[in-house]
Parts: structure tokens; sequence; C-alpha cells
DNA sequence: CTGAAAGCGCTAACAT
DNA sequence: ATGTTAGCGCTTTCAG
């Protein structure tokens, strides 16, 4: 592979020198200016190739105002990292503004400390948006947002902003899983949830709640089990509802870690999946390929929370003001339902 | 929470204003230059608070040539995404340069186009260094590298180069992990390697082998079986394994994907673990903590490698030449060995 | 120890 | 359609 001759110091006015044409120019055809005589479009943009020349970011920031670059915002005091969902968005995110000729910057700090860095960073003109994650406190954003500076949030904010934002759509994924279950013929089925006092939670357990409803039937709250998105407390749900004695064929369970959990006290119990009780996640995470029965889910779409987050965001750095999505989520039909 | 209020526009020269000084001694106390008198150093810090000033990151590249920028670059033609390894990787990388005054560029593009955006980026002191994953070819680091712009690499690169490196020490790992199935009694010790191209896949396999040679024995190639570190190859190698027909009372298997894979055909031909088979793995997946046996691995220190690759950057960008560094492995027995 | 002044490389009026 | 000319906000000689 041969890399273009190192640019250390071609500057534009070099070009402008070469190319017989003033600076003004340069930077006309640079920026794609109509009104431009062919002829020396032509013979700027050979200069440029000639020379290797890339205009300078700093410089152009500074007579622009703008800095072509995007704050991601990472709450570091999330432990979801272990998620390989950051991964894929982040990536995402970046390959997308880059299509817009915006750069990702990556930031990882715990976004509770009021006067840290990011706040000025954020506030002085240094990016020109940001993205963030799904949080459990929006007052910052709300704030950044008010002053004027872009953001759009990946999920779905909890105090009901006017933040432009993007999530998959647990409700509708929820109803689908619990309607799959129906479908395959369940009569009694249970929920594990997720934690309430998050949207995805609370969205996915109304999910569940009108599939229920779409039956003419109320949903019986003996056979609703709380979690907290994790495995553990997956385990323990199950292990509740069990001891319940209220009878189940079918459990929709808020996440996949969940439902591995009650998975496993399942086979423990000697219960047959997907014959005494069936069991469908939500996330479709890797792991849920991985065990002995592979796990019916609700997929979501992952890379395009990313990319959609960032043409969002690429739209109002340009001006505009995006109304907020709902991705579409998929069902996945393994071995457990 | 509150923010400090908005600087749309203090510029340095307001501050000089007042602060009662000169623009020069202003950026010289922001720059922490000793030789200013000590009041003039506080009115100018009182003034800065005051004003909720952030510099223009902009202009200061503009004057100084640094833009204080780390590329970190992910090849997305990788398809390793799925894995937690790079949200927590790149979040160590953007929290510890912060600490250096240095922001996290993240690119995720597809490194072997040759004059991709990328190249020029990098070439053109768009930033002041670059952080790579592992690479199957060097040669476009090794050429960036040679221009002058500081490089670091997370993971040990194929063609040794005098790159500045940092990888968990694969080898150790790998000889930990079987002279500890050697110390539960294992006595004919099998192998599933992971891919053999890759530096991790042969590191692996080299560590295995000088535990088996600390015994005093050459390791007998019938009970090693290939895989590419892929859960499906994993399953694959194990059934090799099993029919040859060699006995073999413990297997190290070179990540935790294939060990878990080998395990599942293990439980099919209701082989005990760790009784008749001991099975250790190596990465210490999420998942490896999900089935019905805890997984014994080989944990490694994500996140140090993110922060070690970022210092390392952090010390090139101040004109130092870090050595390369091999970070700890640590055995994680659970039920498996 | 401090200030004046000259850029850094680009863009954006304003002329022409 | 193109060139001239000011800056953008900071750092950095160079004087003093």
């Amino acid at each position: 592979m041969t890399l273009p001759p190192m640019n250390q110091n071609v500057t534009l006015a070099e070009i402008a020198e070469i190319a017989g044409v003033s600076p003004a120019t340069v930077s006309r055809v640079l920026n794609g200016d109509e009104r431009v005589a062919e002829h020396r479009v032509e013979s700027v943009n050979r200069a440029v190739r000639e020379l290797g020349y890339t205009p300078s970011r700093a410089a152009r920031s500074l007579a622009t105002g703008k800095t072509g670059l995007i704050a991601t915002i990472i709450d570091s005091n999330l432990e979801v990292f272990t998620d390989p969902f950051w991964g894929i968005v982040t990536t995402a995110i970046s390959r997308t503004l880059q299509q817009s000729n915006l750069q990702a910057l990556l930031m990882a700090t715990p976004l509770n400390k009021a006067d840290n860095m990011l706040a000025s960073s954020l506030s002085s003109q240094q990016v020109d948006g940001a993205i963030f994650f799904q949080l459990h406190d929006d007052s910052f954003v709300a704030e950044l947002y008010k002053q004027g500076l872009p953001c759009v949030v990946v999920g779905t904010p909890k105090n009901a902003t006017s933040i432009p934002f993007v999530d998959v759509d647990n409700a509708a994924g929820a109803r689908m899983a619990t309607e799959h279950l129906i479908t395959r013929g369940a009569k009694n089925i249970a929920t594990i949830t997720g934690d309430m006092s998050l949207s995805a939670g609370k969205l996915r357990y109304e999910g569940y709640e009108s599939a229920i409803n779409g039956l003419g039937r109320a949903v019986d709250t003996r056979l609703v089990a709380h979690g907290n998105f994790s495995h553990e407390s997956g385990i323990e749900a199950m292990e509740e509802l069990l001891d319940s004695g209220v009878p189940f064929d079918a459990v929709f369970v808020a996440n996949d870690l969940m439902a591995l959990g009650a998975m496993s006290v399942l086979h423990d119990h000697e219960i047959k999946i997907p014959e005494q009780v069936a069991v469908i996640g939500f996330d479709d995470m890797f792991a849920a390929q991985l065990g002995r029965q592979k796990l019916s889910t609700i997929r979501q779409d992952i890379e395009g929370l990313g990319s959609t987050a960032a043409s969002m965001m690429a739209e109002m750095v340009e001006g505009r003001r995006p109304a907020s999505r709902m991705l579409q989520t998929e069902l996945v039909q393994r071995e457990t339902t």
C-alpha cells in the first residue's frame, strides 16, 4: 500500500500559486462553489492532487467557527460496557458521520459531576454536536440542547424532552414476542420484566401487556415477575414464578441475559423448553446462540441505531431538526419457542 | 446540574483586558509558564473562571501545529465487532488520553483501500498520533510510522516491526492455563488452537507447547486440533479430538468461544467436566460465566490494554519512545477444571 | 517578567 | 467569475 506524499506543509496558498489563481478561488474549488470557470477548477484539482494537499482542519475551523467534530459521549458510570452494543454503535456512528465529513470524538466520562471538563468543552464550540447514550439524568443534555448545541440521544430519554432521539421500538418488539408466543399456542404467558425505571424496561412490559390485552384479557399480575436485566435477576424471577404455583406455558423475558438465567432454572427443574414452557428473550445478544438450546428472541438493529443517530446529527449540523425515530425489531425464532 | 455560562465567544483577548494584562501573559498563564508574577496569575485565573473561558482548540492548533487529537482506528473489515472488547478498550483509551489533554478520534474504516481519506488525514497532521488495533497488514502503519506519525498498535503486529505495541502476554497466559491443568492432575492434555495466522493464535499455542515441554515431553500432535477462534470451529475440533480415539483428560482451548463449543460436544457425549475432561479457555468473555458450567479461563486485562496504549501514545506525543509492553494475564478458576 | 506584533492556514465579505 | 483583504483566536519570537 502506498501513501500519498506526506503533506508536511502544503498550504492553500501554494496551491493557489501553482495553479495560477488566487487563494480565494482555491478555497472555492475546495468547497465546491459552482461559479468557478471549468479550466481553473481543473488546474486547482491537479495541483491539489500532485502535492497531496489536504486542507488544515484547524485553520478551517478557526475561519468558519465549525470544528467538524461530533462528541460521542459514553457515561462511564454505566456498567453496560461488557455489552458488545457499544463497539457496534460507536463504530456505526463514526462510519456514518464520515460520510458527512464529520469526525466522531469519543468521550468516556462520568456524567454526574457537574462542572467537569466535558461541560465546558461541549458548551464552548469545541464540537459541532454531541451524541449521548441513554442516560439516567437528562437534565445535562437538556441544558446543552437549550444552549443551542445539536444533540441526539441513543435510547429513549427518561423525561420526555424535545431532544431528538433514536431508539428501537421496545414496545412493538415486546408485543411481537408475546404475540409469537400466542401464535405458538401459549395460553398462560408469564413475563419477567427488566428494570422498570428504565424506559426499555417499562416499554417492554407495556408491549407484553398490550399483546395480552389484544386477547381481550387483562394481565394476571401473578404471572409477572420483576427482574433488573441482570442474569442473576432472571434466575430469581423464574424461581419466583415457579414457586408461586400459578401455571404458565410460556414466558416473555425482557432481555436475553435474564432469559438465559431463567432457562437454566427451567432446566434444573427438568421443565422441557419449549414443550412445557416456551421462552423468548429480547436483544439477540451473542450468547443467545451459545447455550444448549438456542434462544428465540427479538433482534434489534444495533448498527442502525448508530447510523441513524449519526445521520440525524448530520442533519442537525446543517440546521435542520430531524424527528425522533423508532427502529423496527425483528423476531428471531430459534429453539425455545 | 448547572452548567458554566455558555462561552459563546469569550476570547483570550477579553480575558487579557479584564485581567489588565497582555494576551501574551494570559497565554503564559494558561500554559503554565513559570515566570509570571503571582498576582497576575491570580487575576488571570479569576477572569477565566468568571467568564467561563475555554481556549479555542482550533486557534491553538493553528498556532502550535498540534491538534490534541489521537486517531483510534478500527479496521471495519474486522468481524470482531460483536466482541465486547472494543467498547472497553476504546473507552479506556479515551479516558486515559483525556488525562494528557488529548482527545480520541474514532475512525472506523476499511484499512485495505490504499488511498482512502484516512491516509491523507493521518499523514497530514490532522492528528497528533494514531492507535491501531491489531491488523493483518502492518505495512500501512509502518509507512505512517516511518513518516514520523506517533503510532501504537494494540495487539502484536504480525511482521515484527519497531512500532510500539501493547498486548496481553498470550504465551504466558496459555502456559499458565496448561500448567494449571497439570496441577489439577491432568496427564494427557489436548489443545484446540485458534487461527494460527494471527499472533494470538500462534502465541497461545506456543504457551501450551512450552508447558508440555516443561514436563520433559514433546507435544503429541494427535492431541492438537486446529480451530479458528469461532464457536463452530471449537465444536468441530472437539469432535475431531474425540473421533481420533486418542485419550486425553484435559484440554486447553485457545479462546472461550471455542471452549464453549467444545464443552457442548463433551456434554453431548456425556463426558463429565472436569472429572473426565477438564477444560480451560482464554479471554474470560462474558458468556463464560453463563452456561450450565462456568468456564475456567485466562482473564486478560482489556481495560489495561486501552489505558496502556493511551499512555504510550501520550509519551510519544511528548517525544519519547516507549518500549512495547506485555500485560499479565490472570487465571480464573471456575467449574471446568 | 511583560508587552507588541507577526503569523498559523483558511474563509468570507467586499470589490471588481 | 475572480482577486483583495481582513480577520478567526491563539502562540511565540523579539524587545524591553
